[in-house]
DNA sequence: AACCCTATTTTTGTATACAATACTGCCTAC
DNA sequence: GTAGGCAGTATTGTATACAAAAATAGGGTT
C-alpha cells in the first residue's frame, strides 16, 4: 500500500469515527504528520475525499470534513431512490437465475440473524449491502453502479451508535423478499417501485433515530 | 489563474479538440512541458480530469484519454435520461412564474436561432443549455444538478463536426415548447415524461450520426 | 521462432524547499 | 469604538530532486 492510499484510508477512518469531526478543518501538514507522509500524497488524498464528498473546500482552497445537514440527507436517499430503483428496473430484465439464488441466501442469512434473541447487526448490515450490490450487478451499469456506490456509504457517517428495532429489520427483510420475488417474474416496474419504498423507509427510519 | 487550473483547462482543450485523442497516453512530464508548469499541478489537474471521465488509468497508473464506446454513450444518456426526467418533476412542484418566463424567452429565442436559412447552431446550443440548466435549477437539488452536469459533457468529445438537419432543431424546440408547458402546470408526471422523451430523442439522434 | 530473464529506460510516487496566498491580531486614525 | 491597514503567522501552491515501480529492449536458451 503506497503513502497516498494510506493517507486516505486514515483520514477517511477518522472522518468516520468522529476524530475528525463534521466541520473540522483538515490541514495538510497536520495530517501528513499523523500518517507518517509528506504533504504531497495527503493532498492527493483530499482531493479524492472532495470528490467522495466527505471533505469540502473554503473559497480559499481550506478543506473542511463535510458537514451534513438534515435536508441534504433527505436529497442523497431521493437520489438513490432514484437511481437504485432504476437499477432494479434493468436488474428485472437482466437478471440470471443464479443471481436470483444469491439473493434468496442472502434474505435467508438476514433472516437468521434477525430471528436471534439479540439480532446479529453486523451481518444484517453485510448482507444488506450485498443484496443491494447484487441487484445494482444485475442492471449491467458500470456507471450507475459507480454512482449508486458513491452516494451509498456518505450517510455512514452519522451511523454511529444507532439502535435497530425488530420491527424495522423484519420490515426491511420483507422488502427485500418482495423485490427479489419481483426480479425473478421480471417486472420491471414491480421491481422499481419495490426498491422505491423500500429505500423512503430506509430513509425515514434513519430520520427518527437522529 | 494558477498552475493547476491552467494545465486543467489546457488538457481539458486538447482532449476535446483532438490533439489528444481517444486511448492516446497522457504523460505527466510531457504534459507540465507543454503547459509551462512543474509535474505537481499537472498531476492535480489529471485527477480532476479522471473523476470527470476525461481521462482513465490502467492497473498500473498510467493515464489515458478514456474512449467512449457506443454502448457508455448510451449508458450515459440513460442516466441523464433519469436524473434530468426526475429534475423536470421536481421542478413541476417547485418552480416560479419567473424562471417559467425565462424558460419562454429561451425557446423564443431558440425559435429565431433556427428559422434562418442557415440555423444559428451557436446560439440553439448556448441556448438548449441555458434550458437544461434552468430546469435543473428549479429543481432546487444541488447534488442532482451536480451529478447532472457531469454527464452533461461528457459526449460534446464527440461532437466536433456534427450536422445538425433542420427536422431534428424543429422538434427539440417543440419538446422544449411541451417541457415548458408541463412546468408551467405543475404537472410533475406530465414534465419527467416529457424530459425523458426529449433526451432519448437526443440520443437517438446523436447515435445516427456516429 | 518462442520464451524467459535481466539491464536499461521511461514513467509515476514521494519528500522537501521555497513561493504565494490567506488568515490573525494589533495598531492607528477618525 | 470601529474601520482600515499593516505586520507576522499559518496554510496552501509549485518546483525540483530523488526513489520506486513499470515498461521496454536485447540477449541467451530451448
Amino acid at each position: 500500500m503506497n503513502a497516498s492510499e494510506r493517507a486516505y484510508a486514515i483520514i477517511r477512518q477518522r472522518i468516520l469515527d468522529g476524530t475528525f469531526p463534521p466541520g473540522s478543518q483538515l490541514r495538510e501538514e497536520e495530517i501528513a504528520e499523523a500518517c507518517g507522509v509528506s504533504r504531497t500524497p495527503v493532498r492527493d488524498a483530499m482531493r479524492r475525499l472532495e470528490t467522495e464528498m466527505f471533505v469540502e473546500r473554503s473559497d480559499s482552497n481550506r478543506s473542511f470534513v463535510t458537514v451534513w445537514k438534515e435536508s441534504d440527507l433527505e436529497e442523497l436517499f431521493m437520489l438513490r431512490s432514484v437511481l437504485e430503483s432504476h437499477a432494479a428496473e434493468r436488474a428485472a430484465k437482466a437478471i440470471t437465475a443464479d443471481v436470483v439464488d444469491l439473493l434468496k441466501i442472502s434474505n435467508n442469512r438476514i433472516a437468521e440473524a434477525i430471528a436471534k434473541e439479540t439480532p446479529d447487526i453486523e451481518t444484517f448490515l453485510k448482507e444488506n449491502a450485498t443484496f443491494h450490490e447484487l441487484v445494482v450487478g444485475a442492471a449491467a451499469s458500470e456507471r450507475l453502479a459507480f454512482m449508486i456506490s458513491r452516494l451509498v456509504f456518505i450517510p455512514v457517517v452519522y451511523k454511529t451508535a444507532i439502535r435497530y428495532d425488530r420491527e424495522e429489520l423484519h420490515k426491511s427483510l420483507s422488502d427485500h423478499r418482495e423485490i427479489t420475488a419481483a426480479l425473478e417474474a421480471g417486472d420491471a416496474e414491480w421491481a422499481g417501485a419495490a426498491m422505491k419504498s423500500h429505500i423512503r423507509r430506509a430513509y425515514h427510519a434513519q430520520a427518527k433515530r437522529s
